[in-house]
DNA sequence: TCAACACATCGACATCCGTCAATATTGACG
DNA sequence: CGTCAATATTGACGGATGTCGATGTGTTGA
């Protein structure tokens, strides 16, 4: 059949896709630091942690108190702490053979604020 | 049955530690749900996804607007829209061979809803 | 009808993640 | 010291995840 010039040039898309859009995106340095805290986040067990340290009246929360609540090993909730604390959710704060962890304060504000103008 | 009420038949602990506490925490077939659609957004292209679309004065993005920015293989993109469209984020809209996407309204509300209460 | 296009799905691969048992480390108290 | 209790670390294992090339599925347009 005829020749539509396959090779050179692409024949002008007239439909309305594509359009190029001013790049009001998310950078991807902000993306991946954004992704890590929702990732420290993203997972039942550690959220119930956040959530039970945030139910407390008092200012930290004993790790003794977190095992029998969720169920999971000794070593498997301090895995959990530990990932929350290095995404700097957490505080943890030794007290003799006790680790007491606590909110950083405005950490999860943060996050709320990262993913507003995205609505 | 046990003894007694969990509240008054415990021993009391030498230190000051395992409080009991209110069980006020999240629930866990909840934080399994919360767990799933952070999962869903805890990835750098997702965000970038999410944040091109949002960033879109009109109200979808074309499939084809996604893959430049991103630098991802087209096959990639469009597992990332899959997983953003099963955890009820994003809306797909097919128009012909293209496929628009637009965020859902109030799915990101919901989302900061969530988190909100455990500041 | 047929070719080109846009997107979805499949198969495969490497890597990461959640979990536990075993062990190490640290601090308290004789 | 030496022992015990609370927590952290290590090693291992199965399963989930991100990525791409190849292929399948519809739709447009000549």
């Amino acid at each position: 059949m005829d020749a539509m010039t396959p090779g050179t040039a692409l024949p002008v898309l007239d439909a309305a896709c594509c359009v190029s859009s001013g790049d009001a995106a998310m950078a991807p340095a902000e993306a991946e630091t954004l992704a890590r805290t929702l990732k420290a986040l993203a997972d039942p067990a550690r959220l119930r942690i956040v959530s039970i340290i945030a139910a407390q009246d008092a200012g930290a929360t004993c790790a003794c108190d977190l095992q029998e609540p969720l169920g999971l090993s000794q070593p498997t909730v301090s895995h959990h702490t530990k990932v929350l604390v290095d995404a700097g959710i957490l505080n943890r704060e030794k007290r003799g053979t006790w680790a007491y962890f606590s909110l950083v304060p405005g950490a999860l504000d943060r996050v709320a604020a990262a993913i507003a103008p995205l609505r």
